[in-house]
Formats: structure tokens, C-alpha cells, sequence
RNA sequence: GCGACUGUAGCUCAGUUGGUUAGAGCGCUGGUUUGUGGUACCGGAGGCCGUGGGUUCGAUCCCCAUCAGUCGCCCCA
């Protein structure tokens, strides 16, 4: 009665095959990089209790407002699939008492879970790679991630495809002084906002600054500029932060109207977005240095990124190809014992191969086609008597007959 | 949260101005070939036309809702 077809929840994808190798293989390189620079690796926990996201991400992102899984638990404790990643570092770092023994440098990566509409490099369920540095707050620090970042992208070759943007948004100071200004600015100008903007003057005048409407960005040209509120030190440390990164050949483009959309964020903050779609951020990041005060940890402060791994895929031209070096056919279900055997020899010579027990010989070599088998071994009759095998290679064509130490020496020259 | 388009066989898609048995290509399967694939030829299976409701004598087609996909906005990785 109820017998239809069940499907996935919306914005949550089935990853196999071609796509599920490309995704290990980014995290892959992800791993080589940010291990070289000596990133350690951790783990949090995909539920947390609400109030670590509430209380480090902000009543008015969107984020907490509308796109997190939250609910209440069995025993009525409300908990929350993580929307991002650095909330739950940051927690362990408290939680484990790290915090004592600074510097700490953390990398991680799993899925993420965020209720939005799907669209083009947006799901519910998504996986980010992500890092975390927590230190002193220096722009060695910050320069540091950017480095990791800009390896990973080479790594995995699409360095070329994406460009870097960086600014400051200044201390809590500053910026909380930066802010009443533009507020005050655009409360003057108010007729001219677009209607999104004037949606977020009071929930978060900031995001006004990189609003794509036209009327808003004409508006922008007479707006204060965030540099006019820094104090000393906030404007060293970013100059600082844009020499090393040329010292490090790392190009770059200061973009003013550059912020974030998490409460968190603080002083320096960057993006790599696509060359020829600057809306598609590939990859993220900010200091920030109110987080772990947030979570009661103390006056910590850390700087990272995130980059989704669906959209770093949807950038790679071409996954790795599946295929399958040796396909052993038994023509008949006694020789399937003597079959096996091989198989194992060949699995300790670190040769990939499979078993088909279909005991038809024409079924068998049509489905070694389909999974592009290289080379098939046929063991019938006459092969066994004889302790011999056919063997078959399926792009020449060509069939030889070969005992066991014939058929490991060949295999080796293949 | 707002908006646009789409949903017919395993896949890609035709189609019906509302009318009896809903089509193609690819794929699958059987045979020509009882141990030799990728080619060719001949057969076959496979569809509550996304789901629920409404209008109608009659709905895959029209209307409403819902679910899913794709794409914009918002936002973000």
C-alpha cells in the first residue's frame, strides 16, 4: 500500500562513484597540506548542545535565525546539528583544557548541516575541510592560514580558477564605532536602500557594504570607510598581514566592503572566490577574537577557514578513473575455492581485484567490459587440469595461456 | 524566508487541443554463437505519467496542495 519509491530529504545527496573518489581526494590533499604546516587533526562531535552556536554565532545571522537543525532530545535538551565548524573546535579546545598550552593548531573536516533552499553549490547536508589556529593573535597567524589555504588550492589545482580577498573589520571597538557611523549614514540615505538593505540596517548594517543592488553600491562611494576607525595597532597588523603575504607571493586584492556573516569574526578576514563568479565563495575565513570568550574560555584568539568540498568538486575537471586491473571468471562454481585462493595471493601482491561467480563465460566478459576490466582470468576445465589460466587482456584483445608464476611476473609488467 | 522552471520505463526525453492497448533512443534480458566481450541482426521484460485531493461521464494532460530536482534572491562553504 504505501510501496513507492523512498527518496532523499531535500538538499541531502547520495555521494558514490566517480563523485565520492573526487571528494577523498580533495580531503585527501587537504590533509597533506595542512599536515605538513602541522595542523593536528580533530574531531567534534555532529550535535552539539544548542547554545554553542547560539552563543558564538549571532541572533541575527541568518545561520542561527533560520537555517539551523535544532531540537530537543529525548531528555528535552536542545541540540543542534552543527551548521560550521570552528563553534565545535573551539568548544573542545575549552573543554579538553587546551587552552593552557598555546599555540594550538587544528585541522578537521565532516559534513555540516544547514536548512536552506538548495541550489547551485548549496545542500542541507554539505562537508567542509577547516582549519584553526589559536595563538596569540598575531598577523603571523593569520598570514599562516592564508598560506595553508593558498597550498591547498594549488594542490589541488584550481589556484588559477579562484582569486584572494582580504580586509579588516577591526576590533570590537572599532568596528562597534564604525558601525553607528554607517548606520547613521545609510538612516540618512534610507530612501535611496534598496529593500534588502533596509532589512538589515538594524539586524546588520555591515552586510549593507557588499550588497550587489545598485542603488546600494551607489551609495557606498560617499559611506565611511571601516580603515577611518582602526587604532594603530588594528591598521600595523593588517599592513603587516598584506606585506607578508607578498613577501610570500601570495597576490591578493584589499577589498573594503568584505565581511562576514558570523557574528565572530573580528580584524582581518579573506575570501577565494571563482575568477568569473565573485558570489561563489570557494573558500572562507576570519580572525576572530571573541569566540572563545563567548564559550567561557578566556581571551583567546584564534583565526581559520572553511571550504566546501562539494563546491571545490564541482571545480575539478577530472575524478580519478575506476577501474579494475583483474577480473577472475571461474567457469564453474568447483573451481571457486582454487579461485579464491589466487584472489588472496593477488590481494597480498596489493593487486586490486575481483571474483564474478556468474559460471557463464559470455555474461562474464560482457560485465568485465562494463566495469572496465583490464585483464580477465579465465579458469574452466581445461585450465585447471592443466593448473594453467587464460589469460585475457580486454583492450587488445589478446589471450595467452599462463601457469601461476607466468601470471605473477606478467602482472607485474603491467 | 521569497521567486521561476521541471517531475512520463533503470537513464535521456517525446507525447496526448481531456477519450479505449502511453512511445523512442540508450540500458537490461533471451537468442543467432551449448568456453570468449566490446560490432551486427532478431525477440522479450520493464510505467498507479512524483504523491494526495478537486473539476469531469472520463485526468498522465486542466485546477489546488504537497514532496523532490534545477536555477535566481536572501544568506553562505
Amino acid at each position: 500500500m504505501n510501496n513507492r519509491k523512498i527518496s532523499t530529504v531535500r538538499g541531502m545527496h547520495d555521494t558514490y562513484g566517480t563523485s565520492f573518489y573526487k571528494q577523498r581526494s580533495i580531503i585527501e590533499s587537504f590533509i597533506k597540506v595542512v599536515s605538513l604546516l602541522n595542523f593536528t587533526p580533530m574531531n567534534t562531535p555532529i550535535i552539539e548542545h544548542s547554545e554553542v552556536f547560539l552563543r558564538t554565532l549571532g541572533d541575527s545571522s541568518d545561520v542561527v535565525m533560520k537555517e539551523m537543525y535544532t531540537f530537543l532530545d529525548k531528555s528535552n535538551d536542545s541540540v543542534t546539528l552543527r551548521p560550521e565548524g570552528t563553534a565545535g573546535i573551539a568548544r573542545a579546545l575549552i573543554s579538553n583544557g587546551f587552552t593552557q598550552n598555546l599555540p594550538q593548531k587544528y585541522f578537521y573536516y565532516g559534513p555540516m548541516f544547514r536548512y536552506e533552499r538548495p541550489q547551485q553549490g548549496r545542500l542541507r547536508q554539505f562537508n567542509q575541510v577547516g582549519l584553526e589556529f589559536f595563538g596569540k593573535g598575531s598577523y603571523f597567524e593569520d598570514c599562516e592560514v592564508i598560506r595553508a589555504a593558498h597550498h591547498f588550492l594549488i594542490e589541488l589545482d584550481i589556484k588559477k580558477d579562484v582569486k584572494l580577498k582580504i580586509n579588516t573589520i577591526g576590533k570590537t571597538d572599532s568596528r562597534k564605532s564604525f558601525i553607528k557611523e554607517i548606520k547613521a549614514y545609510f538612516y540618512s540615505n534610507k530612501k535611496k536602500l534598496s529593500s534588502d538593505s533596509l532589512k538589515r540596517l538594524d539586524r546588520n548594517p555591515l552586510r549593507i557594504l557588499d550588497s550587489k543592488a545598485p542603488e546600494d553600491i551607489a551609495l557606498l562611494e560617499k559611506a565611511p570607510v571601516i580603515y577611518d576607525f582602526l587604532k594603530t595597532e588594528e591598521v600595523n597588523s593588517f599592513k603587516n598581514v598584506k606585506s607578508t603575504l607578498k613577501e610570500l607571493d601570495i597576490s591578493f586584492t584589499v577589498d573594503p566592503y568584505l565581511v562576514r556573516g558570523l557574528d565572530y569574526y573580528s580584524d582581518t578576514t579573506f575570501e577565494f572566490t571563482l575568477t568569473k563568479n565573485d558570489r561563489f565563495a570557494v573558500l572562507a575565513g576570519g580572525r576572530y577574537d571573541n569566540l572563545i570568550n563567548e564559550l567561557g574560555g578566556g581571551k583567546i584568539s584564534g583565526v581559520g577557514w572553511a571550504a566546501g568540498v562539494e563546491r571545490l568538486e564541482s571545480l575539478l575537471l577530472k575524478g580519478p578513473l575506476i577501474n579494475l586491473p583483474i577480473l577472475l571468471i571461474p567457469t564453474n562454481e568447483k573451481y571457486m575455492n582454487y579461485v579464491l585462493r589466487i584472489s588472496n595471493k593477488l590481494y597480498f601482491q596489493n593487486v586490486k581485484n575481483q571474483i564474478l561467480d556468474h559460471f557463464n563465460l559470455k555474461k562474464s566478459l560482457k560485465y568485465a567490459n562494463k566495469v572496465k576490466a583490464k585483464i580477465v582470468l579465465i579458469i574452466g576445465d581445461e585450465e585447471f587440469k592443466s593448473s594453467k589460466f587464460s589469460l585475457k587482456n580486454l583492450e587488445s584483445g589478446t589471450q595467452v595461456t599462463v601457469n601461476e608464476k607466468e601470471l605473477f611476473e606478467k602482472i607485474k609488467n603491467e
